[in-house]
RNA sequence: GCAGGCGUGGUCUAGUGGUAGGACUAGGGCCUUCCAAGCCCUCAGCGCGGGUUCGACUCCCGCCGCCUGCACCA
């Protein structure tokens, strides 16, 4: 099963195809169709199961355009603006910072001095002057001019600008996991490879946060979870999750935590053990975020396919924010509350003294400890402040610090795709999607054999406490049951019952299974019961 | 973005300077007692826009999209 026949089983079944179609599609974007979106809403479910439900995850949906400030503060405007030039000659782009030696370092204006004397490595033309191109899609907010603003280029950042709101939702405490499922825009200058490389797609993150000294530690549960592992040095290995961080091939319990629950995860939707790995990121391919980063791939006919980023992104993101807003975004270091007696200005006196000169001299000795007789510069003369304008008062107070962040964050659209490769199976004729209960777009295919009889009413009936029981099932009663099990076969239906003649006599059905096509004929309850999940 | 190739119903495809056929799928009907049976009928297509021409799906140009390679890819 190659990339070509999925894309065409996805729109032949309503799965997805090229977003504005009759348009001539634009290339980036993609349409879920009816199956696609189901699927979707399946592995979001199953996601939700292992990483927010039962997890006390706090899940926020964020705003998807943000004001250009947030996107300076969170470094993507600058490390997401690559600065591109071009040969004149064969019109070939490159990335500017890399041809020039020592140009990560450099900014623009050093780049294109350095840039000058080079000449076109595969032709030897000369250079177009360098140009930035920004990742993100811009628009402005507001009439006029407007305000300018991004779409966000990941879901992470509508987390961290909430860190503060949702820390005093977890009521102070950490550590605090957060997470939002939703769409990230990014403006590739080539998307190819469908949904695996797009201009709009879908997150499924989590930011879990927690203090520097207290990082969670490995669950035992997850230690003896078997994952295959390439380190940026060393060689491939297949170990356990607890060998993998004692031994520190893994560095950060947390992240050794998450790559477990990922695997549990993906491997719960379908994808086969030996299909999936997790590759270390070497340092120059790593984020300006991240400092370690697994990438988790599965295997398909297109190669390896990165469908998950498992990131230490230590204090990156809210130190960022910090310094960037006016919140506070560090918590207080439990253990070191501390009380002191400080000097602090007795503002009254000092404003009836020297009148106007009081607030410079207020400016003069913020943030400096004062004590009686300091003296200070405050419009260019030196004061003395003695004791009579100054006040002793307690102050209570901890160390501030900046939580670090694990971050385990998905790519849905290309989940999609893997799953819909791997799980496509093929016998002879027969075509189907042999993906689990649990992830199959239907549980259910309901089919009189015929529609005479009033079997096709047995059926609806049927029907209708399946769909009241919240089985998610399909009804056809179109051609015969063969080509109805084929149909329900290519997109996967788990379970095909079928209503004959015996149900109106003695009220039993067929329950067939799709990857054995096995049957047994039970009662209407105990099918139902059985397909209920 | 560059170079090359390609673009015909939902899918796979035939074809011509005089506006298109097939197979599969789908829908309707007949028939049918369990894995795409058969018969009848039906829906639906030359990617978009210009140019040449009496006439363009066909030739030319531009754009869009897809594929391959290069470059890019938190």
């Amino acid at each position: 099963m190659n990339f070509r026949d999925v894309m065409a089983l996805a729109k032949r079944r309503g799965i997805l195809q090229a977003a504005y179609e009759p348009y001539g599609g634009v290339a980036g974007f993609f349409d879920y169709g009816p199956v696609g979106v189901r699927l979707r809403r399946k592995i979001i479910e199953l996601w939700r199961q292992h990483f927010v439900l039962g997890f006390g995850a706090l899940e926020i949906d964020s705003a998807l355009i943000g004001p250009e400030s947030l996107f300076k503060a969170s470094g993507h405007l600058s490390e997401f603006d690559d600065l591109l030039v071009e040969c004149l000659e064969c019109n070939k782009l490159y990335r500017a910072d890399l041809l020039v030696e020592g140009g990560g370092a450099l900014d623009r204006d050093g780049i294109a001095v350095a840039l000058a004397g080079k000449k076109c490595e595969s032709c030897g033309g000369k250079f177009d002057v360098p140009r930035p191109f920004n990742l993100m899609f811009s628009t402005n907010v507001g009439a006029g001019r407007g305000t300018p603003s991004y779409l966000r280029p990941e879901t992470a950042q509508g987390i961290f600008q909430a860190f503060p709101w949702l820390l005093r939702q977890n009521r102070g405490k950490l550590p605090l996991a957060a997470a939002q499922v939703g769409r990230a825009f990014r403006n590739e200058i080539a998307p190819r490879q469908g949904p695996l490389r797009l201009r709009e797609f879908t997150q499924l993150e989590l930011e879990h946060f927690f203090l520097p000294n207290d990082e969670p530690e490995l669950p035992n549960p997850l230690e003896s979870i078997e994952i295959n592992l390439v380190p940026a040095k060393g060689k491939k290995k297949s170990t356990t999750v607890g060998n993998a961080l004692s031994s520190g091939i893994v560095d950060s319990s947390l992240v050794a935590t998450h790559l477990a629950r990922t695997q549990n995860f993906l491997t719960s939707l379908g994808v086969a053990k030996d299909k999936l790995r997790f590759r270390q990121h070497r340092a120059n391919e790593m984020a300006h975020y991240s400092s370690d980063c697994w990438d988790g791939e599965i295997y398909t006919s297109l190669g390896w396919v990165e469908v998950v980023g498992v990131a230490h992104r230590g204090d990156y993101d809210l130190s960022a924010h910090d310094s960037s807003s006016s919140k506070e975004f560090r918590v207080p270091l439990p253990g070191t509350e501390k009380e002191r007696e400080v000097w602090v200005p007795n503002i009254g006196k000092l404003g009836k003294e020297f009148k106007g000169k009081a607030k410079s001299i207020l400016e003069a000795i913020k943030n400096v400890d004062i004590e009686p007789d300091i003296s200070i510069k405050a419009n260019g003369k030196t004061i003395v402040l003695s004791e009579e304008y100054l006040s002793q008062k307690t102050e209570r107070g901890s160390e501030m610090v900046f939580p670090y962040v694990v971050e385990p964050s998905f790519g849905l659209d290309r989940i999609l795709y893997c799953l819909l490769e791997s799980s496509w199976k093929r016998d002879g004729e027969r075509e189907w999607i042999s993906l689990p209960q649990e992830t199959s777009p239907y549980d259910l295919l309901v089919a009189p054999l015929m529609t005479k009889d009033r079997l096709d009413e047995k059926a609806q009936e049927i029907l209708q406490s399946a769909l009241d029981m919240g089985v998610d099932a399909y009804y056809d009663e179109a051609g015969s049951i063969g080509r109805r099990y084929a149909r329900a076969d290519e997109i996967g239906i788990f379970f095909s019952m079928t209503i004959d003649h015996q149900t109106l006599e003695d009220g039993t059905v067929t329950l067939r299974e799709r990857d054995s096509k096995n049957q047994n004929r039970l009662s209407i309850e105990d099918a139902l019961d059985k397909v209920r999940r």
